[in-house]
DNA sequence: ATAAAACCTATAGTTACTAGAGGTTCAAGC
DNA sequence: GCTTGAACCTCTAGTAACTATAGGTTTTAT
């Protein structure tokens, strides 16, 4: 049995984010020790690797309940699961996409500008000021 | 003389964020109507252009205020605007480069796992579970 | 003159936490 | 067995950047 420090730094998850968890309902402690601390067995600590993981990659909280309540029904056809997977993928792909057009433009913006040039011919102002300056910015 | 339903338009930007942003502090309306209704000048349009543009881009709010804020003083030196950019891009590359690596385990993850397999084999969630069969993962 | 559309303020909800106040329990040392 | 300090408890509020709702007022067009 852990206590939730233990399980915190088992899993590099705050406490306090491990008792959010908690009232979000994605993770209980096995039981409570007399004096009402949260003591929690191995089960939990793979529980919450699994909800650290799949934050790490970056899905939601929605996502990761669903993937946990998949995984409670283990005969089932794992189609769900990919396609959340699947769905994640995705969405990374276009934020990658987007990110990559706003790289070019603050390239543009910011190697446009050198200091030494007063505020009102600034080009980093200016570009953001003036939307016609902006080449390739179709969001 | 433009109202807040007009300005909305003009610059893509929710009448509720207009409000929003007014609260912030970020632009206020040049005055009000009889009836206490917002009206916005010529100069708030290209204001809330400018802020629009920022935050397509993806600057925060405090970097915007920070170029609103240099914007008022154009003798000075512009460095202080590069570095907002400067830095700002930065903050995208990182980001891509983290985005680039979830992108390839998630691949690995999906593509690990086709519909028909039962959840409890499902590479997926095994993925998720077990962080050694990840590869790529140093975040 | 009326009625609908647009506006007003104020409050609460969103996501995923984080931080603090004020109080209780646990574990270790003596 | 007692004390002390670290770790724990609950509850509330704050973060970013909005969005949405309720309940009421003004504007505008007919």
């Amino acid at each position: 049995m852990y206590s939730i420090g233990q399980l915190s730094e088992m899993t590099n998850v705050k406490v306090s984010t491990i008792r959010f968890y908690e009232e979000k309902k994605l993770i209980m402690p096995t039981n409570r020790s007399e004096g009402n601390q949260r003591r929690y067995s191995q089960n939990e600590v793979e529980k919450l690797s699994f909800i650290k993981h799949a934050r790490d990659l970056g899905l939601g909280l929605e996502s990761i309940r669903k993937l946990i309540e998949l995984n409670n029904h283990p005969e089932e056809n794992c189609r769900d699961a990919h396609e959340v997977a699947e769905t994640h993928l995705n969405l990374v792909k276009e934020k990658i996409k987007k990110l990559k057009k706003l790289e070019k433009e603050l390239k543009r913006i910011a190697t446009g500008c050198s200091s030494g040039v007063k505020v009102k011919e600034c080009y980093v102002i200016k570009s953001l000021s003036d939307h016609k300056l902006c080449k390739s910015t179709k969001h």
